[in-house]
DNA sequence: CTGTTAGCGCATTCAT
DNA sequence: ATGAATGCGCTAACAG
């Protein structure tokens, strides 16, 4: 900077009021040093500047996997909004689990983050002190569940809480209202990733269930593992030869219930005569497979664009306190299509 | 860190040295130094270490984008091996477009990363000036071939350059030879998404049926739009439609064969027997479709992880020079399954 | 094995 | 609208 500084013929602060303000100098100076700076490849150093400015134009992402289309929708939302701001994304995977979550934030908080964008709202306790402890921005995303809102608002000590996603809860709901209404009797459920949310999809099902007076538990089937189109198609199996009698399914993400849809060409079983078939979050194909899959289509990449919507606000205003705290609700809707 | 080393006792630099290399301090000063930095709750500044030691401890990883899933792998990769290490990976999302490349390759280096992983060796004179004026190692993706090697030698001024990749004219090649191998006479091709790596499978493709004399340039049905499921499915019906005697089909892309297949099912079209058809990457799901596809395995993921692990390399020794030049090919596996 | 000195490359703050 | 002084928090280099 100070070499430009020489050649443009001017002192090394006006080359950096220059460059990051162009109207913050004299028309005939700012020509001069982009003159400079182009001729001689100047690039500043972020680093330096970061370190003066305690502003390091970073924005740490934690997302619990890559291999889950939902998180790269997330993902994708929150880069191109940022992006365009000059901030740099910084993933962090958490595998689904809160304490290597709170071991990744700890990572990436020494890089000096200036926000900070996480999913759902299930954290440890260690983890909300850190962001208890922080002065930039937090956005907690794809969960707004009641209850894990009011232990967030306990946690955070009152201090309020940003979330944005839609309420995992009632769409599942939606699902099991959906397979109710259209008249089935033995509405089953397979799910894997047990996370928070699909927990709380399978709850919003279970409901709706017991609320049209057809909830049994015996149809459910509950796997840890990570979901892939390979474990539908042998979940569908399981499912249906200890329960012959199921004729709804509702499988908890959508590479299921593409496996099962496969699964049921291959066992000849009609779909949705003999078997109404529902999936969750319209992934990729579902629009498309045999016959086209009812699910729920999320918002993720919305929810990605509006989480780094909000960080930038609180980013900018370099007010005292924290922003008020806020809740987004994007919605969720129900695709129904042929499977059911 | 001033704190910390007053809390133990010591100087600032003995701190610094016992929380980076714990041996290098006797073990009481060690325990003391722990002890104070876990008490007080302090978190090492990685800007000012970076300002100071000229390491940013960050790498950055341009990709074409987030919607492909080959590139998803890769990065995985990427991020699985350089994470343990301490190294926290940049994206940096290209759209596919060299200039693209250059103007975010600039943005990610004003950020001083200590490596840089590309995909592909189709870059900008400027992208190459860039890399060229780099002392830190930089590693190319996915791509081996012999002209953009060439092209790449003499455009790095003899400097060398490392990629880690397969064959894409080979792989083509392996689809094409194997569709002729079968005995189909009209064999088509649907491609989207024409980067050069796509370019290069489908010349291989293009050699083997002109290797076998059955080579068709009107059965060739070649499209800029991004590769997806809803795509591969119209396209198919194009290509039968102006080429109804077609009897085998390479989709340059498993999500373009997943949607042809969908549509063949619902077209009538018997696959095998009517039509076989190919795809590219064996993505989540081609295991599993109607018939499962035949399709060719990439090692994306292994590509990602033996990049980082090639970028480490040369980030760890801050030898004088960039380390030799070298050429890793993880290759890939044709996987006959049961649509051709 | 530990401490001292100096400076990384900028931006903030104040003065002009 | 521009410049000078100062320091961000840490580590390299050297001394002891």
């Amino acid at each position: 900077m100070a070499d430009v500084a020489a050649a443009a013929g001017v002192s090394a602060m006006t080359v950096s009021r220059a460059l990051r303000r162009p109207d913050s100098v004299s028309a005939e100076v700012r020509a001069r040093v982009e003159e400079a700076s182009r001729r001689l490849g100047f690039v500043p150093s972020r680093v330096a500047s970061a370190l003066a400015s305690a502003r390091t134009m970073t924005v740490a992402v934690l997302i619990p996997s890559l291999t889950n289309a939902v998180f790269i929708d997330l993902l994708a939302g929150v880069q191109e909004t940022l992006s365009p701001q000059g901030y740099q994304p910084m993933i962090g995977l958490t595998g689904y689990g809160p304490e290597e979550e709170e071991r990744v934030l700890r990572m990436q908080l020494s890089h000096d983050p200036d926000g900070v964008i996480l999913t759902g709202l299930d954290h440890t306790p260690g983890t909300w002190d850190l962001l208890r402890g922080l002065t930039v921005p937090v956005v907690h995303t794809m969960d707004l569940s009641v209850e894990g809102d009011l232990a967030a608002e306990g946690q955070d000590g009152g201090c309020g809480v940003q979330a944005v996603g839609f309420s995992q809860f009632d769409a599942g709901y939606a699902i099991g209202a959906h397979l109710a209404e259209r008249g089935r009797r033995r509405i089953g459920l397979i799910a894997g990733q047990l996370d928070p949310r699909t927990r709380q999809r399978c709850d919003g099902w279970r409901q709706a269930l017991r609320d049209a007076g057809r909830h049994d538990p015996a149809l459910e089937l509950m796997v840890p593992d990570a979901t892939s189109v390979a474990l539908g198609a042998e979940l569908l199996e399981r499912a249906l030869a200890a329960h012959p009698d199921t004729d709804a399914l509702f499988l908890c993400n959508d590479d299921l219930a593409q496996g099962a849809l496969f699964q049921c060409a291959r066992l000849g079983i009609p779909v949705p005569d003999r078997l109404a078939v529902a999936g969750f979050n319209d992934l990729a194909g579902s629009a498309w497979t045999l016959p086209p899959l009812t699910t729920v289509a999320t918002p993720r990449r919305a929810i990605g664009v509006e989480a780094a919507r909000l960080l930038i606000a609180g980013m900018e205003d370099r007010g005292p306190g924290r922003e008020n705290p806020r809740r987004v609700d994007l919605g969720f809707r129900l695709m129904i299509r042929e499977t059911t």
